[in-house]
DNA sequence: CCGGTTGGTTTCGACTCGATACAAATAGAA
DNA sequence: TTCTATTTGTATCGAGTCGAAACCAACCGG
């Protein structure tokens, strides 16, 4: 018993102080007639690169199965945020666009409601939080054999820029514009595997 | 580039990282045989206190209703970790217990994995996360109608201790012994509503 | 041309969850 | 006491989610 054990600022709380606000997280997720999947999905396609705005892509990032994916896709593109277009290069591919009306649905995102919250917060608790947050991401990852994600510029397969103004991925063996260089992309591998608690204490890195 | 937009590191994309551990955190829910309401509800039981070892308590933990909360104890108390027993005081309250099978799994709960990163991570940055998260959730529990709970040390209607060296609660006008006022209680009602951001700043409360 | 692989979809069944209705016990009032 | 209202928990039903497996079409290698 001895108080050490059951404090509510034990260090092994955190775990749990986690779960419960993803739980929070999770049930404001049920509005404008979407669920939690269907947020996640409308979100991550509104920030994922274009080799990231398809169905596999997505049900990585959801870590499901392409067939759960699939449904959650149908039903974001009945209700007519999102639509399905054929891929030019590969005709197996569907390539994932948002809809204005997706992209309006987006201002709404009750998410917003923890990002208030987080408003509250002083930045420096933030960013501590932040990069706590990204290390137990990345963590566990690598821990539970999830797929990295990631923003092209850290990428081991980003290979600069090209003479037109473009960069190029040696995984996809293409070319992304500037703008798809900085969004996400689920074929993400860190340059160097970085020890998370070591980036943690350099501080900015 | 501009890093400031769309970089990871944004102010705006913690709401995002909270999301992502969570669903992370979520999928590792999915082993022996139970689901994450069934292990949220075993963890619930195990660290609640006596007036919280209900059916009731657990649907308001889960932020989700009587109905279904019965049914996630129904699937427990029929994998045996847990039991309903009578409440002597109230013939409609049924107690919850867990029992031995209960308390060893509890010792693989999935989230111990959450735990192992964190164990990685500085002092300092897990004490500030927690800070920041309790503070989240506060805020989110008064900004969205959850309710609050705690632990009766800073409940308002602790009372203090007894003549018998048991712990006085003013709600419930009964008595907790001192291993039961350390738990978690779903009538928490906090003494002073603290500024969170203040609560913060103070740094050690 | 022909297996093997990859990307997506569909179908099916198990399960979850919320809403509703319900039973039993309690509390309070007349 | 007796009557009603409230509280606590359970059972049932239907919509919806999800994973597994089967399946299809397109790419790739010989």
């Amino acid at each position: 018993m001895s108080a050490q054990t059951t404090e509510i600022t034990d260090k092994e709380s955190l775990s749990r102080l986690l779960d419960r606000i993803g739980r929070m997280a999770r049930g404001l997720q049920y509005c404008h007639g979407l669920n939690p999947a269907q947020w996640d999905s409308l979100r991550f396609v509104a920030q994922a690169n274009r080799f990231s705005q398809t169905p596999g892509a997505l049900a990585v990032f959801l870590g499901t199965t392409k067939g759960t994916a699939s449904q959650t896709l149908n039903a974001l593109e009945k209700k007519g945020y999102l639509k399905r277009v054929p891929d030019p290069d590969d005709k197996r591919v569907r390539h994932i666009e948002i809809t204005d009306e997706g992209q309006a649905l987006l201002a709404e995102d009750p998410l917003n409601c923890l990002d208030l919250a987080i408003e509250r917060l002083p930045d420096e608790v933030v960013d501590t939080m932040k990069q706590g947050l990204n290390a137990l991401c990345a963590d566990m990852q690598s821990r539970c054999g999830g797929q990295g994600m990631g923003i092209c510029d850290a990428c081991g397969h980003f290979e600069g820029a090209t003479d037109n103004g473009n960069m190029r991925c040696g995984y996809k063996q293409a070319e992304l514009s500037c703008e798809d260089a900085k969004r996400f992309c689920i074929n993400f591998n860190p340059v160097e595997a970085p020890a998370v608690d070591a980036r943690i204490a350099e501080g900015d890195a």
